[in-house]
DNA sequence: CAATTAGGTTAGAATAATTATAAAGAGATG
DNA sequence: CATCTCTTTATAATTATTCTAACCTAATTG
């Protein structure tokens, strides 16, 4: 948490209680999650200042935006680069810690000024191979759901 | 277009236009692209049609769905594994055919049972390079866009 | 201390993307 | 033709996100 005292911003209480509730959580929340678990604690938070937060600390660089679940933005206070493995069924995003190589060849560029890369590795979570969870209707099919093993 | 034939669908006029204009498109359009395009020499299309179709197509294996772009859905017809360079100011999005061969440690699996990969290299494009489009405000900060060099 | 100022929070309205609903159309079948 | 199934369409409803304008609050100034 004293990592974020000097990041330039006035720490409000709401968005210590933001910050609080971040800090560690490796379930990559949405704007909606964060805004459930703040508000109880913190009935007067509002919606707006949850987005406005998020975004504000998305410039500072203290958290990133993930893509992966296509029905909305989630975010992750670890801003370490780190890739993810997504729950084809739940969409449930678990971390991956693992360092690769991976380098685009200067002749696949096309001209884009390459500034990092990261991996979303799909499968089916251990809740949802057994039938379990599965929030989600009849899954959503990304890119890569089917790619062959390497 | 042949390919389509065999997808066990009816193919009706308006589904062949949205496959006719998918054919060998690699700008990973949106349902909106889609709907504009489509109607236009159709104009009797529906929006609702673009998607009920995306869907079944999606369904029957023919298109795939795209995140990366954390606005809006994007389509690629292209069902072939392969990757993505994303430009991080217009959100322009090319093919990266490299292989890659990334494969998760068994220990780093968290128990998922993994089916696929998808690699997404950011970076900025030709044209907003030049100070060009950037057709989007700020630019949307994403996991990985600031990865380090590999 | 009163007045200003800048930044933050809030409720609610407004947008944008997507999904759901229900009526109408079109083709195949008997 | 009557019926069945699938598709399209217009429109309403939902969901997620962003915008707006009023209100607060802490710090600063005179
Ligand atoms: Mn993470
Ligand atoms: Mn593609
Ligand atoms: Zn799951
Ligand atoms: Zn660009």
């Amino acid at each position: 948490m004293d990592r974020y005292k000097n990041i330039g911003l006035k720490l409000t209480p709401q968005r210590l209680a933001i910050l609080d509730f971040l800090e560690g959580n490796t379930t990559h929340p949405s704007a909606e999650e964060i805004f459930a678990a703040v508000s109880d604690r913190f009935p007067t938070m509002s919606f707006a200042t949850v987005y406005n937060t998020l975004e504000t600390l998305k410039e500072k660089g203290a958290v990133i935006e993930l893509t992966g679940d296509p029905r909305k933005k989630r975010f992750d206070p670890n801003t370490a680069p780190h890739h993810h493995l997504i729950c084809i069924r739940c969409r449930r995003i678990a971390d991956v810690q693992v360092d690769y190589k991976i380098d685009l060849p200067r002749s696949s560029r096309m001209g884009f000024e390459i500034t990092g890369n990261h991996i979303e590795f799909y499968g089916v979570c251990p809740a949802c191979r057994k039938g379990g969870p599965e929030k989600t209707g009849s899954g959503v099919q990304t890119a890569g759901e089917e790619s062959h093993e390497n």
